[in-house]
DNA sequence: TTGAAAGCGCTAACAG
DNA sequence: CTGTTAGCGCTTTCAA
């Protein structure tokens, strides 16, 4: 059926042991056996079976990457970069989308383990914390990214969320504006970034007040929705800008805003943060804080790949830097 | 180190033939063994390496996803639409982005053999024929997505372009809009969407001159610049409507248009294709065809797996129905 | 009803 | 420099 080391050795006239010893790259050996052996190699179109190999002590050579939802462009985004990464260390990436499910989590946490990935990568939220916890407790190697949650101790990369509040609250008021409204998740990284943005309005003398917060998910609908409920306050000034925490909820109220006739940025200017396609594909463009994608997808390989061959957890933390891009909305 | 079958099996006071049984429901036994073994199970919480099961006959249950690349909005729909329902089936997925280079889809292919992926599913394009052909004659299970190519002779799952043609051209027309201009890709798909198109074109006697026809990658960026080719031809009639044979390619246009300070729709109308999240975050939203993905991605996997259980290709080829989704782009 | 034993394809001492 | 051999963890006859 399929060729196998036996199939090779046989057919080079050595022993298995020199075929693996060629494939490799261990030991050492008469150039002329090693030239004899990748020839037969070639001619039979021989594939060392990872699985094999696997199971006789070498990893799996693949990753299993846990994000809330692949189908979400931030994480696809991510998801790309990953792949990428990855490939070029000879891995390959097993994609699970939690939707934030701990059933979810736990039946891929599982399968991710019984199929033997070398390391994991977590993205954005995961709730069964205890699970991750074991799993570090067992020394695998795991990152997480664009999630910085200090109860894990494990590496994290993720862009600084309060320097991108600072950003966002530097720019806007840079605009003149002084009535701000805030639409967040309630995820960390959206408190950071609130946090940041609050810090930066203070500083220069303005208050955001609680409850010109509001919290929700990350959808377009949840974005008009929020948008609706800050517009039919009229008990006080109405807000000049929004800030939203990611670029689904901005774009939910871009779509609010041009339902009510208002124009942006002159009626009221939004941005939003990540820097998915979405921020490009709206007219006018999203002006939005940029999260460097690429940079940390590369990263959290490096580190994760770093943790397996090292077999220990290096346990460091990298903060990207943000970067404010203006387009059309403000 | 992790627990085996055997320490199953020594604290369980049976053979590892037994707990192998109990784990695959296969063979008979007294209720109070399976029982017995069932709880030692449990208690050391034994998880059965995928590996060695492989190694030993059985399958990796894991799939092989190929599409261009999974950032775009379209294929990261596609990839969460399988990715639930092949863990509905057990298995998990490896994505690949390949980027429509030959290169890459060689590397991708290769690794995944390595792996033993049970199936593969390659969407949208794939440009090595003559790699997927010898994986077909090895009797690998593949299923085509959204990749309707008569050369291959596999399942094929998509949608009935033609038919997305007709719908697209009907709504059009019905409009009163009689000067349209096309933006195509150069796949298969896009020619059939575009064969239909102009089949019920010119059933209502309305010709559609090649010259009207754009040919492109999909991007925003190649929408935009074929809606600047469009409008700067001033030797003729210019179209009041623009069938673009992707989403991206549509929002393009609309960029375009706006910057012109067009009306969407009444100077200008524009329908799309896919019906992608990206069609939802434009104002106006964008009036597109809808590929019913979620059951595509249904079908997908139930058919690979048919045929990795049965172990023959049934080799049906299925066309879903296009939908058209009016929004305020028409 | 249960278990012994022969693989699956490869790695890694250890010998020669 | 090269080969022998004992696993890796599980499935699957075949006996008992």
């Amino acid at each position: 059926m399929k060729v196998t080391i036996y199939d090779v050795a046989k057919k080079a006239g050595v022993s298995i042991a020199t075929v693996s010893k060629v494939i490799n790259h261990t030991g050492n050996m008469r150039e002329e056996t090693r030239k004899k052996v990748m020839n037969v190699i070639e001619d039979m179109n021989y594939q060392p079976s990872i699985m094999a190999s696997a199971l006789s002590g070498k990893g799996t050579e693949t990753l299993g990457l846990l994000v809330p939802d692949i189908s979400n462009p931030f994480f696809s985004m991510i998801a790309r970069t990953i792949e990428d990464h990855a490939h070029e260390h000879g891995m390959s990436v097993i994609m699970c989308s939690t939707d934030e499910d701990p059933e979810r989590e736990k039946k891929y946490l599982d399968v991710l383990q019984r199929k033997q990935v070398d390391g994991f990568i977590v993205a954005s939220s995961f709730h069964e914390k205890k699970l991750l916890r074991k799993l570090v407790e067992h020394d695998v190697p795991l990152v997480m990214l664009a999630y910085d949650d200090a109860s894990l101790d494990v590496s994290k990369i993720s862009v600084d969320d309060l320097k991108g509040g600072y950003k966002a609250a530097d720019h806007l008021v840079s605009l003149g504006h002084r009535q701000i409204a805030v639409i967040a998740e309630h995820t960390n990284s959206s408190k950071l970034r609130i946090l940041g943005f609050q810090e930066r309005l203070e500083s220069q003398g303005i208050t955001l007040k609680e409850e010109n917060i509001y919290r929700t998910t990350a959808s377009t609908l949840n974005g008009k929705a929020c948008f609706d409920k800050i517009f039919q306050r009229k008990d006080h000034g109405l807000p000049t800008a929004i800030f939203a925490c990611n670029d689904l909820l901005a774009i939910g109220v871009i779509q609010g805003a041009m339902e009510k006739r208002m124009s942006i940025p002159d009626d009221l200017a939004i941005i939003g943060f990540d820097n998915t396609i979405l921020a490009t594909t709206t007219v006018p463009g999203l002006t939005t804080i940029a999260q460097p994608i690429e940079e940390m997808g590369k990263k959290v390989v490096e580190v994760l790949i770093e943790e397996i061959k090292e077999d220990v957890s290096v346990n460091q933390r990298v903060l990207f830097n943000p970067e404010l891009i203006v387009r059309g909305t403000t």
